[in-house]
RNA sequence: GGGCCUGUAGCUCAGGUGGUUAGAGCACACGCCUGAUAAGCGUGAGGUCGGCAGUUCGAGUCUGCCUGGGCCCA
């Protein structure tokens, strides 16, 4: 009996199989939400800057670009949200005290256009709503997003300091973007100056480019001429020819732009033709100026029958008179001639009239040619022409008070009489060649669906290039300043620093007025004499600590004696203009970074970095760089950090209507937030990333590598305390292989998080996990971690060294992926606090190992001959298992053969048994080319099969069937369970 | 149209200053194991390094052009 029972007996029971409740799928859309709860009852954020701060850690300052408060979040905003929190996360285990306050944009266009829409919709007109009431259904529904977008971004994993959120659209952040538009008026970098804005005459209103829409409509055409005063000889007496759809922009001619790549000719006119039912204006002997490759169309249009051309004519520096000069003074001034690349042969003459106050070339033209204009002698003021309604000013001569549009009645939206009275003038004064109509593509209202005019209009701007004699710029420019501040800064990649440095060069003057509704007001005074802000510093300190104290709304509703502390204010005109919202996000460095928030917390300007898209080079990164310029006289970053754009899996960009787009919710709805954070930490953020249903599926099989690596630790790890440990002294090389990739690895994960290079960090653990630790450490180490007594040095070994592995993995990996590693964490760890809470753990020095590595790359190669004998051994179904294998390896080189001193040859092999033998064996032996001098004869093992360990040995027997080490193992664990009973 | 960036195996990525048959992980195929099991181990098959031309003894790496893609402008 007793023998049978010990013949049949199970040893399953003393074998030390891996245990832990840490199961292998992770259900994480369920379970991140448990663990936002545990992180959020623990004050997760503050606990660590706490702990930080206690421990006297140094600060890291990441300064969060506010996302607009409209619509739910997209992969954008999570990958960019993500990368912050790699960043927060990584920072804080290397022991940082990290200040990360999320924040939101809130006023501007988008909301505006939301709230009228919710109105037409109701048939309420803007215009009938009090501004006040407006306003504060627009500070609604940015406040409705803020939460919303809240919780999404929590629900990612994002830390940070959610309690202190800030919003562009609290009254101390309108305050202080109030404050800091002050700062440029005092210092005098504000100046009034005007450009040509789409206007819709009938809601006598400006337009955004997104609110314009374009319809075929049918405009008057003209040829008009313009007699050439000086310049080239060949000219003389001749006319430059320009052709218009807008003849009534002819009152506000200054200029007429050529292209010094086209080539002009001067024309003279024969005949004309005959039997027409009208008069033609054109007349034999007439000199016509155009370009050669339109002369033919020219003459068509003006109906000549026979023209020559007479001579090359040469632009530069030519001036005409505008061809109303002969009907009234007021058009006597000089219109010289300005090279533009926006001219073109492709139709009209060749020529641009150039209005400069009524389109968007002609304004930049007329920029452009500053230098050229104070040459000539040319006045360089951009007259107003038309009022609000489209009626000429009453200083326009000859048309005072004539309609372009119609603006009232059944007639509203139609053309005026403007137009046929410039014709009528030009007629008069003999400068009209020909005329025609054309259907065209035109812009419209989209709410209207009215016409509309490129109008001059009165904007406030921050000067670029006044030298500013002030302590912070010391005699240098705004574009100088902010030119020097990027030099100042590292850029993230490299690359940026150009590109931003480009745009800062050329760039206009910063236009900062809207005339809108939600935003923060220019809130200042202007002297209704001069023109000039009131620059008042009682008058200003007033005004910002009423917004402080009421909210922006205030400057629309109080009248201005409100504010105006003793002065007059029947002097004065209270500007109701709002700021560009870049000039809002260019100020929160102000008021996020400068203010304190709450007693205790720690300040700093600049911040250490600021982390967006490549697109911010033109937006928030700009325009921080250039508010903070104009008041400081530096960047508020040290840093800045950019990525690129998220991309389908094609590598196209994502739209709904393609129907390629990845939301973030559905992904974490399917796979969890963790998948979607791991991408982020895979992908070469710096280029644009692709992300699909392929690259998700990746990304899963990457997780669940490094989640059944954290498993199986966790499961070996059981019962594990530091009692158990072994001293470096004590640990075989193999482990000692482990503890030298250990430290490798620790040098090179603060290496990468200290450069943002986050997918090194991922890369390399994912490499670890398969490469060193599954198929080399737990392989060779499953055997002892099963079945060596629970006290075997071997055994302790690779447990103390599984300790230190696992104890490494999870915080280096916490920023990547805190959900899982807080979760293995707390698995082994139950009552030892959050994971984030910790610092990466100093590695000793003692365990950089170069010998080791050096061994266990030779070892590796020998053993993948010893795999590739094995392999055709299985294949020839000579054996199944490695165990049933008992190598004989001949090897030739002693610097090979050196490799195994000391390493139990079997144990590496995770065969049965192994022979190593120096020097050659038999040719048949298997070999491979890369590793030459090893050869491998894959013999069975001979004896019998241990009935715990399965290892094949001489030294098993009946009737216990158990090896020598088993035997003895199961003998103390006999014992220890008769203790245990 | 302009400025900047970018194109290495099915996927994600490595490949200092140009130098032997271009690497890794995953996926895939095949085999093994069945005491990590919707796991583990092994073996293998995948690439004209976007294309063309040039510099060079030699280019994925340098230059030019073309082409696909992206961001920002016009």
């Amino acid at each position: 009996m007793a023998d049978d029972a010990e013949q049949t007996r199970d040893y399953r029971e003393t074998v030390f199989l891996p245990d832990t409740p840490f199961p292998m799928r992770a259900g994480l859309p369920k379970l991140e939400p448990q663990i936002l709860e545990k992180w959020a009852e623990a004050d997760l954020y503050r606990a660590v800057r706490k702990a930080r701060q206690d421990a006297g850690a140094p600060l890291f300052v990441l300064h969060d670009g506010p996302p607009y408060a409209n619509g739910a979040i997209h992969i954008g905003h999570a990958l960019n949200k993500i990368l912050k929190d790699f960043v927060v996360r990584s920072r804080f285990a290397l022991g940082f005290d990290v200040d990360y306050v999320p924040g939101w944009d809130c006023h501007g266009l988008p909301i505006e256009w939301k709230i009228e829409e919710q109105y037409r919709a109701k048939g309420r007109r803007k215009d009938d709503v009090p501004v006040a009431e407006f306003r504060a259904e627009c500070r609604a529904y940015a406040d409705k997003w803020i939460g919303e977008q809240m919780r999404e971004f929590q629900r990612l994993g994002i830390t940070g300091d959610w309690a202190h959120r800030y919003a562009t659209m609290d009254y101390g952040s309108e305050a202080a973007i109030v404050a800091e538009f002050h700062k440029f008026v005092a210092s005098g970098q504000i100046f009034r100056g005007s450009k040509p804005v789409m206007w819709s005459p009938v809601e006598r209103t400006a337009l955004a480019d997104a609110e314009v829409e374009y319809h075929d409509h049918v405009s008057p055409t003209i040829w008009a001429k313009f007699p050439v005063q000086s310049g080239d000889e060949r000219a003389k007496g001749a006319a430059v020819v320009i052709w218009t759809t807008t003849p009534w922009t002819i009152p506000a001619n200054r200029a007429v732009s050529y292209n010094p790549a086209i080539s002009y000719g001067v024309f003279e006119v024969e005949a004309i033709e005959q039997d027409l039912p009208f008069e033609p204006w054109a007349a034999p002997g007439d000199r016509l100026i155009v370009a050669d490759k339109l002369a033919d169309e020219v003459m068509k249009a003006a109906k000549v029958a026979s023209f020559k051309r007479v001579s090359d004519v040469d632009c530069d520096r030519m001036v005409l008179a505008h061809p109303l000069a002969a009907l009234d003074d007021g058009f006597g001034f000089k219109v010289p001639m300005l090279p533009g690349e926006h001219v073109t042969d492709d139709a009209g003459t060749g020529f641009v009239h150039t209005a400069p106050g009524h389109g968007a070339d002609d304004y930049l033209v007329w920029l452009k040619s500053r230098q050229l204009l104070t040459e000539l002698g040319v006045d360089q003021t951009i007259p107003d022409t038309v009022d609000p309604d489209s009626a000429y000013y009453p200083h326009v001569p000859l048309f005072p008070g004539l309609k372009v549009l119609e603006t009232e009645g059944k007639k509203a939206g139609k053309f005026g009489p403007a137009n046929g009275a410039v014709m009528e003038k030009l007629i008069e004064a003999g400068n009209l060649l020909a005329r025609g109509r054309l259907e065209h593509s035109y812009p419209h209202s989209w709410r209207s669906k009215a016409p509309v005019i490129f109008r001059n209009t009165p904007q406030w701007f921050i000067r670029m290039d006044a030298a500013l004699e002030d302590a912070v710029h010391g005699g240098k420019t705004l574009r100088q300043t902010a030119l020097d501040a990027i030099d100042a800064t590292a850029f993230h990649p490299a690359a940026g620093k150009n590109r931003i440095r480009t745009m800062v060069e050329g760039r206009p003057d910063w236009l900062i007025s809207r005339q809108r509704a939600w935003g923060s007001p220019l809130a200042m005074f202007v002297d209704k004499e001069t023109g000039e802000p009131l620059r008042d510093e009682a008058v200003n300190a007033r005004i910002v600590e009423v917004i402080a104290a009421e909210g922006a709304d205030a400057w629309f509703t109080r009248p201005a004696e409100d504010f105006l502390a003793g002065q007059d204010a029947s002097k004065y005109e209270k500007v109701e203009d709002i700021l560009d919202v870049w000039f809002d996000s260019g100020s929160t460095h102000s008021f996020v970074l400068e203010n304190q928030r709450e007693p205790g917390l720690p300040t700093h300007s600049p911040a250490d970095l600021y982390l967006e898209g490549s697109d911010q080079h033109r937006g928030w990164f700009q325009s921080s760089l250039l508010e903070s310029s104009g008041t400081r006289g530096r960047a508020p970053y040290k840093a800045v950090l950019t990525h690129g754009f998220t991309l389908d899996e094609k590598g196209e960009k994502m739209s709904k209507s393609l129907g390629n787009t990845i939301e973030p919710q559905s992904v974490i709805k399917d796979s969890g937030a963790e998948i979607l954070r791991l991408w982020a930490g895979m992908v070469d953020y710096a280029d644009d990333q692709r992300i699909g249903k392929t690259i998700l599926q990746t990304t899963t099989d990457a997780y669940r590598k490094i989640r059944n690596t954290l498993r199986y630790m966790l499961g070996a790890l059981a019962g594990f305390t530091d009692a158990e440990a072994l001293p470096l002294e004590d640990m075989p090389p193999l482990e000692r292989f482990i503890l030298h990739r250990l430290w490798e690895l620790d040098r090179d994960v603060r290496a990468a998080y200290e450069a943002y290079a986050f997918s090194d960090v991922t890369r390399a653990m994912i490499e670890f996990c398969q490469n060193e630790l599954s198929s080399l450490f737990f392989d060779v180490r499953r055997d002892s971690l099963y079945c060596d007594r629970p006290d075997a040095l071997r055994r302790r070994a690779a447990r103390t060294v599984m300790d230190a592995a696992f104890e490494r993995l999870t915080i280096w990996l916490s920023p990547l992926m805190p959900f899982t590693t807080e979760e293995a964490w707390s698995t082994r760890h139950p009552n030892a606090g959050p994971n984030t809470l910790r610092i990466i753990p100093e590695t000793p020095a003692a365990w950089r190992n170069d010998a080791e590595a050096e061994r266990w790359a030779k070892v590796q190669a020998v053993t993948s001959v010893v795999n590739g004998a094995l392999e055709i051994e299985r294949r020839e179904k000579r054996i199944g298992a490695a165990l049933e294998a008992a190598p004989q390896v001949a090897v030739a080189e002693a610097a090979l053969a050196q490799a195994f001193e000391g390493l139990d040859a079997a144990e590496v092999f995770r065969t049965s048994q192994a022979e190593l033998q120096s020097g050659e064996t038999a040719d048949e032996a298997f070999r491979l080319p890369e590793v030459p001098g090893v050869a491998v004869r894959p013999f069975r093992a001979e004896g019998t099969k241990c009935a715990r360990c399965w290892r094949v040995l001489a030294e098993v027997s009946a009737p216990k069937f158990l090896c020598v080490r088993c035997d003895d193992a199961v003998e103390a664990w006999d014992i220890g369970q008769g203790a245990a009973a």
